[in-house]
DNA sequence: TATACTGTAATATATTTAATTACAGTATGA
DNA sequence: TCATACTGTAATTAAATATATTACAGTATA
């Protein structure tokens, strides 16, 4: 994933957890362009990561006026492991370049080594965060 | 830090905890450029890495003619999770920008509380890492 | 004292990330 | 029914970051 990316995603269901309460009494479906203003990023950004978010099934948007995005489930429904999951595009510890010469004994083998290594660090974040729902995490805030 | 180079840093430290075998019988310091043949990167960066692999006191090394670098410890006292402090530089999970809107409530706190979990995810990573020692890895090698 | 290294700064190139612009499509309600 | 306020997504640009390269002073060796 991009770094920024899991940050952004867990801000913006935190807004939308907190649906309803404070600045947001009255409101159903939140828009892009209130998130976006919330984390001060673009709003196309938010869009982007949306609609990865309703792919996973953890958000639905409506279109049109009076449009946005609200919770797909319960907060409580939904594990931080499953944000993480949403946003994964690659190992926390960096891709592994297949560029080491073939003619190095070591470099021959190290690549398949190092990934089963950030697998077991893949499997080590995904059991902590699977230890937290939304709710739990939004509750932190008062 | 920046993708790639924790798979750097293994992939150095394991052809020092191999010197003597293989192609590198008779070699007691390895040079830059014989590591970066290895890995397929610039001799520069494989420098700038051992520089903090130094300072962190997982290698030696001795300038000048027939000098390189070795390790300076044994394989079986360098743990990984060591390698994963030499090269950090932000947490896995990204950095958290501190460009929330400060008029919105819940930006204001999610900042504090996202740090909080990533100090927890980091955690969880260093306590994987420091489960293998090099010498466990590299012994993986055949 | 020529040679083969390290250490490091400075610069350039490549890659990745984020912002922006643009616009078609959709639901709402006046 | 039609102006409005949204979404969804593609395409482009700009900014940030990572990597490669060049350059060269310093150091140990034979």
């Amino acid at each position: 994933m991009s770094h920024g990316r899991f940050a952004i995603n867990i801000h913006i269901l935190t807004i939308l957890a907190n649906v309803g309460k404070g600045e947001m009494v009255g409101m159903v479906w939140v828009s892009s362009e209130f998130i976006a203003g919330s984390i001060d990023i673009n709003p196309v950004l938010v869009r982007k990561e949306i609609s990865h978010l309703r792919k996973a099934g953890l958000v639905e948007s409506k279109e049109g006026k009076n449009g946005g995005s609200a919770l797909a489930k319960p907060a409580s429904k939904i594990f931080l492991s499953d944000v993480y999951k949403s946003v994964y595009e690659r190992p926390v510890l960096g891709n592994v370049k297949n560029h080491s010469n073939a003619h190095c004994p070591i470099a021959q083998q190290i690549n398949e080594h190092i990934e089963v290594l950030y697998q077991s660090a893949e499997d080590a974040i995904l059991e902590k965060l699977g230890c937290t729902t939304l709710q739990q995490f939004s509750d932190k805030f008062h």
